[in-house]
DNA sequence: TATTATTTGTGAAGTAGTTCACAACAATTT
DNA sequence: AAATTGTTGTGAACTACTTCACAAATAATA
């Protein structure tokens, strides 16, 4: 795989995501090859914009035909990175924490939760979903003996930037956190947030301004 | 509040959230006024792109001073529709819907969660932060009595577009769903879904491509 | 009160992302 | 085998978003 000299834009990089979901659907239909009409219409989106997000990463098609389901989906797990396993750290094993860990699709994308932490001695020891919860003063050592490559944030937001600070200094280069707050980590590091009462605001914003949208 | 003729992008939406964050932390630390600058650095944006985010909506700021730090809070918290309270209800109280309950920033931002559906009859009837969990038969009827605004969709995704549909039938506008999967509503219904899955593989595509994000 | 220093608000310019449109090619039909 | 149909891949055109740059306005200072 080969990157084509053009930057990579996020929206790409997420629409490959719905690509692969839906590729996985065709092939369970029992579909062998799709067009860029169909995908796109499948994810509401146009033929163009799927034919051009595919062609930063080469040529998957055939003209007059389409895309080969089984082979394209492999081709964007490929791009994606999940052709493979992760070794996945969650910290903070309270609400957000413990729906993360029975979480099937994780599982099923290779992402593999292998150490919780959590620092409230009635939880270290104890296991979830047969993963053991650790003491989180050991991080940093835990976090490099056991090759985590990608750190899950659940702990409250007064204590998130502290825990992303040593998640940090352990090497570890991608974070995803739940915390409600502005976190730093450094340019090498790349970091998401989900934010819910965020999205909960475009929805409020949506409704309060439902009519005003457009002047006319 | 008056829009100007121009639509305004999700983006802006979504960035109008960071502001109000921003500027309740300004708030507590006791600032008056706050320079688009200063409010730009904390968000790791540039100020140009502050000023026009709120330009859209009317003109807040004193030039040689500044943005009013409690007013403009305020008056985002219109703009986004959040200076009031919203009826939420939340279908399914499995992992993530009792995660949600309990999230404390959810109410702080006035939506609050009424009523709880589900179809286990374990469940029914019992209570979860003091709201009862109501039987999912119930639905439509339920919400209407209720007045329900907005709808958090917290059921496997195998079910997920029936309860949707079943939503949207009693009239619901916003939806947030956490089901990944595709779902459909009418044009005239907002509906947004937090993928994790999705997020986790926008990390391991970094994480893969590190290298290769340009050409030389 | 006049001068200097700040900072907004916004058209214009620049950049990034999306869609168009069509040549190139493969498959299917006649 | 020729004609027709379908679909990709991709520059070019278009659209949307971001940043620039500066006049206008206010605050601070002398
Ligand atoms: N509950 C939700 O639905 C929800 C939704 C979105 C975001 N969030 C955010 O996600 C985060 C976790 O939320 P939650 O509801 O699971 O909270 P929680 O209080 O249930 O869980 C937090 C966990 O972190 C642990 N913890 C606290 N300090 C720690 C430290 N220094 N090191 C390691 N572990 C520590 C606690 O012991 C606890 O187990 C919070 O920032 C919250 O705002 C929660
Ligand atoms: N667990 C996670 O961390 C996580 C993360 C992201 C997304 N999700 C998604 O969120 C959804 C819920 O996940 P979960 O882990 O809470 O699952 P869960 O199985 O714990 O909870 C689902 C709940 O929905 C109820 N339910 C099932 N069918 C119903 C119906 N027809 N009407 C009403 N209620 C019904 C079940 O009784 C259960 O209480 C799923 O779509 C899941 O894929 C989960």
């Amino acid at each position: 795989m080969r990157i084509t000299g053009k930057r990579i834009s996020e929206s790409t990089i997420h629409r490959l995501s719905l690509y692969f979901r839906s590729l996985g659907i065709l092939e369970k239909e029992g579909y062998v090859t799709v067009s860029s009409k169909d995908l796109a219409q499948r994810e509401k989106l146009t033929p163009a914009q799927v034919r051009k997000d595919l062609s930063f990463f080469g040529q998957f098609g055939t003209r007059g035909l389409g895309y080969p389901v089984v082979e394209l989906r492999q081709q964007i797990a490929e791009i994606l990175g999940i052709n493979r396993k992760w070794n996945v750290a969650l910290i903070g094993i309270g609400n957000v924490g413990s729906a993360l860990v029975s979480f099937k699709e994780f599982i099923r994308q290779g992402f593999i939760i292998k150490l919780i932490f959590d620092n409230d001695q009635r939880k270290i020891g104890s296991f979830n979903k047969g993963i053991e919860v650790h003491d989180v003063t050991n991080l940093r050592q835990m976090l490099n003996k056991h090759n985590i490559e990608l750190v899950i944030i659940a702990v409250p937001a007064s204590v998130a930037q502290r825990i992303v600070d040593e998640v940090v200094d352990a090497g570890v280069k991608a974070l995803l956190s739940f915390a409600p707050t502005n976190l730093r980590v450094p340019s090498n590091v790349t970091m998401r947030t989900v934010n819910m009462a965020i999205e909960m605001e475009h929805l409020s914003f949506h409704l309060t301004n439902e009519n005003l949208y457009y002047t006319a």
